[in-house]
DNA sequence: CACCTACTTGGACGCCCGTCCATGAATCCG
DNA sequence: CGGATTCATGGACGGGCGTCCAAGTAGGTG
């Protein structure tokens, strides 16, 4: 009701989108339904974004991935320093079983548009792996080697990993298979880092 | 239009289903296109299953998952094996973008139904599960020794890298990238279960 | 042959979808 | 102050959806 600019009504529009497609899934998310949730008219959706798909978009190139900070992993043994890190990434990423689903949603339903929506799906996988990327990097940073894997495919190992176990969890709802499989890949990672440190 | 049991019936409209979704979506493979796609009258397709919900299970209920033939393995040394495992693996899994697609629409579309509809989820990802922890224990037995990581804990971490890897390649579409990710892990695995050999 | 079960057929029902648009109100600016 | 721009509002439109059902038809059984 109070007047906005079309900036601002976009933004609420846009959380709003994200509140009903977390909740009720991304097929719940009709243009009514986002209208209701954000406690404004039909018209006003159309006349911020011009259709539901600039809409959706929006709401993807919104999704925040979560960021790892190296600095709490200096000085602690490789497999210790590595679970951690997971552990943490787990603890953003697991919080909310929903939202993990509503990410996979939004690639799946992406993935099927035009190339313009390719490209934005495209942009949230690499989010992620630019955040996993650099922390990974930091890290080697830390070590003061090279790693024995090279950087940017580990990147994309790492996100392959958690995406994985994330689809898995969404499914099963087991909270400790995802840590205990993802502890695992961590625990690998640090043998064939510290084997590759004894060979160099 | 020829007269077939309803089991029959069955089973043509799930191939008509899949191949609606596999080429258009999982939402567009509406009761209408599905019946048009099987040349069957509407009415048929609430005849044969009811509601469009007990159809979309049954298809979910009808993914074939990869199968791994461990023979194949016998006598390489163990990065050699491991790197074909899984490259027999993806030449099953990529040989078709849109199928792959549509299992992970399934498995979202699932995990927001009711609790039937989890269970079905449950149970694909499930079906890959029990292939890679048999090929596991196969291979195992083949090598003679315990490996120096829980099968069935290794077994959820495989279906994690290449649904994960699947993920990716899903919505970048770089065959190559998939293909090196998955190759990484499998050295990585080899270092691990070598060393592990080693120690013991 | 008659009968009953099983399958077929296509239209009708009510609902919800995304989009559009005419009108009105608020705000900004020369 | 007055015109122009920007935003607000809700009804209307055409279409597609899942579901249901009444009538028709084939096949097997007594």
């Amino acid at each position: 009701m109070p007047r906005l600019s079309a900036e601002d009504r976009r933004v609420e529009l846009i959380d709003a989108t994200v509140r009903v497609a977390v909740a009720e899934g991304l097929d719940a998310a009709t243009v009514r339904r986002i209208a209701q949730e954000a406690g404004v008219p039909l018209g006003t959706v159309h006349y911020c974004f011009g259709s539901k798909a600039a809409l959706i978009s929006a709401v993807a190139d919104s999704i925040e991935q979560p960021t790892i900070d190296v600095a709490l992993l200096e000085s602690l043994p490789t497999d210790q320093a590595l679970v951690t890190a997971f552990r943490s990434y787990w603890e953003q990423i697991g919080s909310d079983r929903r939202r993990q689903l509503l990410i996979y949603e939004l690639l799946t339903h992406l993935s099927r548009g035009d190339d313009a929506s390719r490209e934005i799906a495209r942009r949230l996988i690499d989010r992620a792996y630019g955040a996993v990327l650099g922390a990974i990097r930091a890290y080697a940073q830390d070590l003061g080697r090279t790693l024995p894997v090279d950087p940017t495919v580990l990147a994309r190992l790492v996100i392959a990993v958690t995406d994985g176990v994330s689809l898995a969890w969404i499914v099963n709802n087991d909270d400790d298979q995802a840590q205990v499989v993802m502890e695992t890949f961590a625990r690998l990672l640090a043998v064939v880092i510290d084997s590759g440190a004894e060979q160099a």
